[in-house]
RNA sequence: GGGCGGUUAGCUCAGCGGUAGAGCACACGCUUCACACGCGUGGGGUCGCAGGUUCAAUCCCUGCACCGCCCACCA
């Protein structure tokens, strides 16, 4: 027997249990052999990680998805596993070692600290592993990888080597960008770019005395948002200057020369003749650039080639020289003045515009918008800095994956998200690939004492090249640097499985089926996949990409941990269940818009979990008891052909959702049914059948129940697992209870279970009802009363099919007894349902007055209609060139809204006369 | 500067050529034998603005306004 209520904490676990011990989610089970199979990688999330909303929204469609499909009959392999996050992950170990008082990473060393680092993977790594099964996640757990793994790293060396061999992986020495606080490279991705806008306004010519201090108190809230004006004095005429305009004064230490624009008359005059760099006395030439825009500042700009990304680009073309002024943390090195030494970049900034100033080199400050560019994990102001580091050929391995994209052998869903996969493909950088961190894969290079490189798969390997290139044995030392964490992520597809060893799983599940993640990564790892999937396997790694939407607070902002503005989906499933979580963020999930996620959301779809167990009771209690032989399409009555016909509508539309994605579509068209249809009309109609004393209308109405109930299971199944499952076995069939998992059930296929006929007079029933109930109450007929019906003018047909359902409409309007006249009774409240009117004979009870409002007010409303269909039908055009079936259409309104109005306003006749 | 998306009921959002929908909120009435996490009924929208295409436009096209996001640039 049912609970009285639906406990899903109690439920959710003991279910989560019941699939491991079946092992219901491995891949490869002997009952799917033959079957064809369907893969989905996991966007594997951080081991630093905890569920957050984003993920709980991924997972909820990947494990629809996945559990649709496995119904389906199909091998279903949902690949699981972390990754090792490497910025993130160094990061919260270091705050923790910071927080404890430990000496640093540094004092410590590298292989002390990696050990922390693996045994806090192993304390803390499986939280969000744990919080993905709390969810429901139906991954293979027993395949569970880490991007460490032994054998996802030898995937790793595999791939960089055979890049390294290829030329596709090199090192080079060119400008990259550097994070002071983490001290490593970061590639352009992980660069966010960050408003700044100033307020400080100075002009020397003003006559002003230039407030120092309150501008430096302004600078240390801010160092960003100004635009200053230096004078850097001609060579030979310390008396004429050219004015440059900066938003980073510091930089002019490492200044090499001034551009000026080719055909800027102002300055033609000065090309080629130098200038004394300020503070530093370095000449530096003007050189003519077409970089230089003359509208913009003072149109002449510095130029510090070590130091910016565009000046490197100049320097280049002028052969200047690039002076590195920084150091690692991004303060001042000994190549400039010795008053600057060691200073902060920031305190530079404040010193050297006071210097300046000083020597009545500063021609102005004013306030400006500009970006800055910030590293995404560390917040801070991002350097760009000459290093050497390793690069990946980006532009080569996107040919073939902007090509598979184009030939539409992967597809992105929905569609114009190949746009942005295009965009940025084909204006693709050289991807930096090397961080200057501990944690994560080393790379595989090592050097000789004369630098140079041996990349080999080992350091056997690579000493045995080093003895082949030196002649003899000779001491070789490797490159300290590890790889971008998205370096290994770009080989998860096939990494997974087994590559690079020829597993029967890369043969069987590589190409996976659809890859399901949100836009922000369809650059870091999207993109990457497919260049290295189709590099290594010549094959795309997804045939479809699903780009859902990202989950947002209230405001519409991005939650994230940094904002502090997140929504816990564990406090969500503690307090409604994980059904109800998931199907929320299924329903919410339509294509092509942001979801913004609200607690009464949740709790719709909690009660909507809630109907669903109290609709099993029902059964239940009612002895609803599947029958084995049970064939839907020959059941007899026309109620229960009426149903197995919506039931096999709803089954098409959910499965026609899931196909394509719509699962707003998939899961409303459940929702729909479950409440709208089946609890609202089927099972209150079916109540005077069951509690009546026809044996085989019982029965076959009892066997009906259960199947419908079945169905329903199944088609929810993919949204809301727990629940589900747990009412699953509560179905017994032949008094038995049942052994098999829904988890492993079949889809329901129906077909040709329409019944027109049923589905008519279901729908008579339903509109008679409906009208009745309407006009109780709008005249206030106290509810509990029970009341008396006339059918007027009533034919043959529709005197038998009141006769069929007499008990059941007297039982949902409430009435106490139906009969037939040829017109209405005076005083009466007339309805008109279909073909049918109907009256209330209860004069004195009912407002006479109020009745013959709402009868004008419903005739208006049918005569507004109608004008509509009559101004369509009399407009030859329409009739001429519109689809016949919309001419059609149009014409049966009419005469049905005719119909409506000639019978209300025979009873409005009635009361007015 | 380039690109993408949004503007529909009080709120959050579906719909996208032919009678405007849902959930929540709101109002009224209900111990109707599964369910008050419920049942029944109802109010509420000139579908951002202006043009155009079409027999017909919330839906397609063009322009505009505002909002959001992505990319690039920023002396």
């Amino acid at each position: 027997m049912l609970d009285k209520t639906y406990q899903p904490a109690e439920i959710e676990p003991r279910m989560t249990e019941k699939w491991e011990a079946e092992g219901a989610f491995r891949c490869g089970r002997p009952d799917r052999r033959g079957a064809e199979p369907y893969t989905i990688v996991i966007p594997p999330p951080n081991v630093t990680g905890s569920l957050h909303m984003g993920h709980a929204l991924n997972n909820t469609l990947q494990d629809a998805l996945c559990r649709f499909e496995r119904m389906r009959g199909r091998d279903v392999l949902w690949q699981p596993g972390t990754d090792h996050a490497g910025i993130a992950t160094q990061m919260v170990v270091e705050r923790q070692m910071a927080e404890h008082q430990e000496p640093d990473r540094r004092a410590i060393g590298r292989d002390k600290f990696l050990e922390k680092v693996w045994s806090w993977k192993e304390q803390s790594g499986g939280t969000i592993i744990n919080q993905l099964k709390r969810l429901g996640a139906s991954c293979d757990w027993s395949r569970e990888r880490f991007t460490m793994d032994e054998g996802l790293s030898k995937a790793v060396v595999e791939v960089f080597v055979t890049l390294h061999e290829q030329g596709l992986i090199y090192k080079d020495k060119r400008l990259v960008n550097w994070d002071p606080k983490f001290q490593t490279a970061i590639s352009d991705l992980e660069v966010v770019q960050v408003e700044a806008t100033g307020s400080f306004k100075w002009d020397s010519s003003s006559g002003e005395d230039l407030d120092l201090a309150a501008l430096n108190k302004l600078l240390d809230k801010n160092p960003s948002g100004h635009m200053y004006h230096f004078r850097y004095p001609l060579s030979g005429d310390p008396t004429r200057f050219i004015v440059v305009a900066t938003t980073r004064p510091e930089t002019m230490l490492g200044d090499t020369g001034v551009a000026v624009h080719p055909e800027d008359e102002r300055y033609a005059d000065l090309v080629g003749k130098t200038v004394r760099l300020p503070l530093v006395g370095r000449e530096i030439p003007i050189v003519a650039d077409e970089y230089s825009d003359p509208e913009k500042g003072t149109g002449a700009v510095k130029i510090t080639p070590a130091h910016d990304f565009n000046d490197f680009e100049v320097g280049k073309r002028h052969g200047l020289e690039r002076i590195n002024i920084l150091t690692a943390e991004a303060a001042l090195n000994d190549e400039v003045p010795e008053a600057y030494r060691r200073l902060d970049r920031f305190r530079a900034r404040k010193q050297i515009i006071g210097d300046l100033h000083a020597l009545g080199l500063l021609a102005k400050i004013e306030p400006t918008t500009h970006t800055v560019p910030h590293g995404d994990r560390s917040n801070v102001v991002i350097e760009p800095w000459l290093t050497d580091q390793w690069y990946v050929n980006a532009a080569e391995l996107a040919k073939d994956a902007i090509a598979a994209v184009e030939n539409g052998r992967t597809r992105f869903v929905p569609e114009n998200w190949s746009k942005t996969y295009f965009e940025w493909m084909r204006n693709i950088e050289p991807w930096c690939i090397s961080r200057q961190l501990w944690w994560g894969h080393q790379i595989p290079a090592w050097y000789g004492p004369d630098g140079h490189i041996f990349v080999a798969r080992s350091e056997a390997e690579a000493q045995a090249q080093a003895r082949v290139h030196y002649g003899t044995s000779t001491a070789i030392a490797r490159d300290p640097d590890v790889l971008d964490t998205w370096f290994s992520s770009a080989l998860w597809p096939f990494s997974t499985l087994g590559w690079p060893d020829e597993t029967p799983e890369v043969a069987r599940y590589y190409p996976t089926s659809v890859l399901v993640t949100g836009f922000d990564i369809i650059f870091f790892w999207v993109a990457r996949m497919m260049m290295m999937g189709l590099h290594f396997r010549q094959e795309v790694p997804f045939k479809d990409v699903y780009i859902h939407a990202l989950v947002r607070d209230e405001k519409g902002q991005k939650m994230s941990k940094s904002k502090g503005n997140v929504m816990d989906p564990l406090v969500m499933i503690d307090e409604y269940g994980a059904d109800a979580l998931r199907f929320t963020l299924a329903a919410m999930a339509a294509q092509g818009r942001d979801i913004k996620l609200s607690k009464q959301r949740v709790e719709g779809y909690r009660n909507f979990a809630t109907k669903l167990w109290n609709a099993a009771r029902f059964a239940e209690m009612n002895e609803c008891v599947r029958r084995r032989d049970f064939d839907p399409r020959s059941v007899e009555e026309t109620l229960n052909r009426w149903i197995v016909g919506e039931t096999e509508k709803a089954a098409k539309a959910v499965t026609a959702g899931l196909e394509s994605y719509r699962f707003n579509e998939a899961a409303g068209a459940a929702y729909e049914f479950v409440w709208g249809v089946f609890c609202d009309w089927y099972v209150e109609l079916s109540k005077p059948i069951l509690m009546g004393d026809d044996e085989p209308s019982i029965a076959e109405t009892r066997a009906t129940t259960a199947w419908v109930l079945d169905q329903i299971l199944k088609l929810l199944h993919p949204f809301m697992p727990f629940i589900t499952e747990e009412l699953w076995t509560h179905m017994v069939e032949h008094g038995e209870a049942r052994q098999n998992l829904l988890a492993l059930a079949q889809w329901p296929v129906l077909d040709g279970l329409h019944d027109q006929k049923a589905a008519d007079e279901i729908g008579w029933v339903v509109d008679l009802v409906s009208e009745i109930r309407s006009v109780r109450s709008e005249m206030n007929i106290p509810a509990g009363a029970k009341v008396p019906l006339v059918i007027v003018g009533a034919d043959k047909a529709i005197r038998a099919r009141t006769g069929r359902h007499e008990e059941t409409v007297q039982r949902l309007a409430r009435l106490d007894d139906i009969t037939f006249a040829k017109a209405a009774p005076k005083g009466a409240a007339v309805i008109v349902a279909g073909d049918t009117t109907a009256a209330i004979p209860l004069e004195g009870l009912i407002d006479m007055e109020a009745e013959r409002k709402r009868l004008a007010k419903e005739i208006a409303g049918a005569e507004g209609d109608l004008s509509k269909m009559n101004a369509k039908l009399d407009n030859p055009a329409f009739v001429a060139k519109a689809k016949p079936e919309a001419v059609e259409e149009t014409k049966e309104r009419k005469a049905e809204l005719e119909g409506i109005i000639k019978r209300l306003s025979a009873a409005l006749k009635r009361i007015e006369q």
